[in-house]
DNA sequence: CGCGGGTTTGACGCTGATCAAAAACGGTGG
DNA sequence: CCACCGTTTTTGATCAGCGTCAAACCCGCG
């Protein structure tokens, strides 16, 4: 089942799995699992022993604060892992599944047993790790020193690479994220309010159209003038983050369009 | 000369090289550097060759928008690493020496090749590079949704806890800081005039003192309530963060009881 | 003694928050 | 197909937190 599970993954070299020979992917000993939206993978000061892989859908990371107050910290795409801790303590921070999700758990413990014995695994961890931060410093540069309007332009931006990395989009640049307005607001420190007003500034300007969770972007280039020149680093990103390079998978993987 | 700097590094333990064999220690072959104050030990955009060990003194990481916004993203301290990329292209930050500085230069690659050789080494990166987003995410929360007030007092109790984790302070509750109200205004998204502002009034309500780079906690319970309650999650960890614990190191290192 | 960087304080303005309410949408059951 | 409902989006009016501008002050240093 297990064996069969990981040989038709979905994401299999894209995780942290990479080029395991099938027999020792002993990772994921529980089956693929199925959460609605809304649900919590696991919550904040959770002691979460589960680390997940997404295989389909997307999930976010919060933290609260005591008055209710939300922070997104990531959006976690197909092939992400999140969860993944070096001890048991627990999270400081939760998970909630955006669309419906599919998952595969993964033993916490038996994950970093693994890697503290396989090195590549242990550097691909490193790697993804590693693209996390990137991005997280990325979008810290993003609330602490942007204006309203940049911030939002930035994460459409940001969202939409990171999802053409994955599926080359084919008509113009549509993406659908299952997002609301407040998700956004959440994620680059603003209200839901005035996140609705720096979108409808930005569907005036003709640069963007949307609606029913599609957003469509017009014009990329003045998107990525507003959002402010850093930006420019995405675009010199290549087709995947390094942590797709590491291996030798060369052109294998093929995400299915998205359908949420 | 390389070997006999490794057997005296005064944070040998505590970073990546960890329980490496000496004679495998073949991570730095360059001889130890010192830099002065603000000087970059890499730029924004720079390609990058080396990984920086922190022997002695603070780094900041910071982004650099087009027209001259500063964002601080990390303060290094000793022992800690920057300028770690899995792959050899350019850095999307820079990094600056904060005070005097000792460094322990290591090749990138070399150490990307040793990394994926050795799985110890790796795992080791991996929860450096962990500790490095965790904090990302909880400055992100803090910036993200915290008033100006809680962002100075949790980067006050933050710099508290990671100094205090390698220093065990001695008397009082004393931060030598070498940082301006400026670099904590870049850190913490806001500007310089407003810091000094909340600065003045932690001082004026008795919770902090400070004058010439130190600053002295007086009353870190109150410091802990005016920073929000999930700076909670900082009290709660251990004397030193989780990739010190992997090594057999097993308690060189005692930070004292916390006393609000 | 003068210079330059950092700190401190005040006055004022703007960006984005808050409050409120209407409109649009999607799903549900009749 | 339509009425109903909760959620999301949209828009307006007002407010306040923080930024901006400016000047004084402080201190170490050459």
């Amino acid at each position: 089942m297990n064996i069969d599970t990981c040989r038709f993954c979905p994401v299999r070299l894209q995780g942290v799995c990479g080029d395991l020979p099938t027999p020792e992917i002993t990772l994921a000993p529980a089956p693929v699992q199925v959460m609605a939206a809304g649900q919590d993978l696991f919550s904040q000061g959770e002691p979460c022993r589960q680390v997940f892989m997404i295989l389909d859908g997307w999930v976010c990371l919060y933290e609260l604060l005591e008055d209710g107050r939300r922070q997104i910290l990531h959006f976690a795409l197909p092939g992400d892992i999140v969860g993944f801790r070096p001890d048991s303590r627990s999270s400081p921070f939760g998970a909630q599944a955006l669309s419906q999700v599919c998952l595969c758990p993964i033993s916490r413990s038996r994950l970093v047993e693994a890697a503290q014995a396989n090195a590549g695994l242990a550097f691909r961890l490193a790697c993804m790790l590693y693209d996390d931060g990137a991005e997280a410093y990325e979008r810290l540069t993003s609330i602490g020193r942007k204006t309203a309007l940049e911030r939002v332009a930035t994460l459409l931006l940001e969202l939409f690479y990171r999802l053409r990395r994955r599926v080359p989009l084919s008509r113009g640049e549509t993406l659908q994220i299952p997002l609301t307005q407040t998700h956004i607001a959440d994620a680059v420190g603003l209200t839901a309010v005035h996140v609705n007003r720096m979108l409808g500034l930005l569907r005036q300007k003709g640069v963007i159209e949307y609606g029913n969770g599609v957003f469509r972007i017009l014009a990329p280039s003045r998107l990525f003038e507003i959002a402010g020149a850093d930006a420019q680093v995405m675009a010199g990103r290549p087709a995947e983050p390094m942590s797709r390079h590491l291996h030798s998978s060369s052109s294998c993987i093929q995400a299915g369009p998205l359908s949420h």
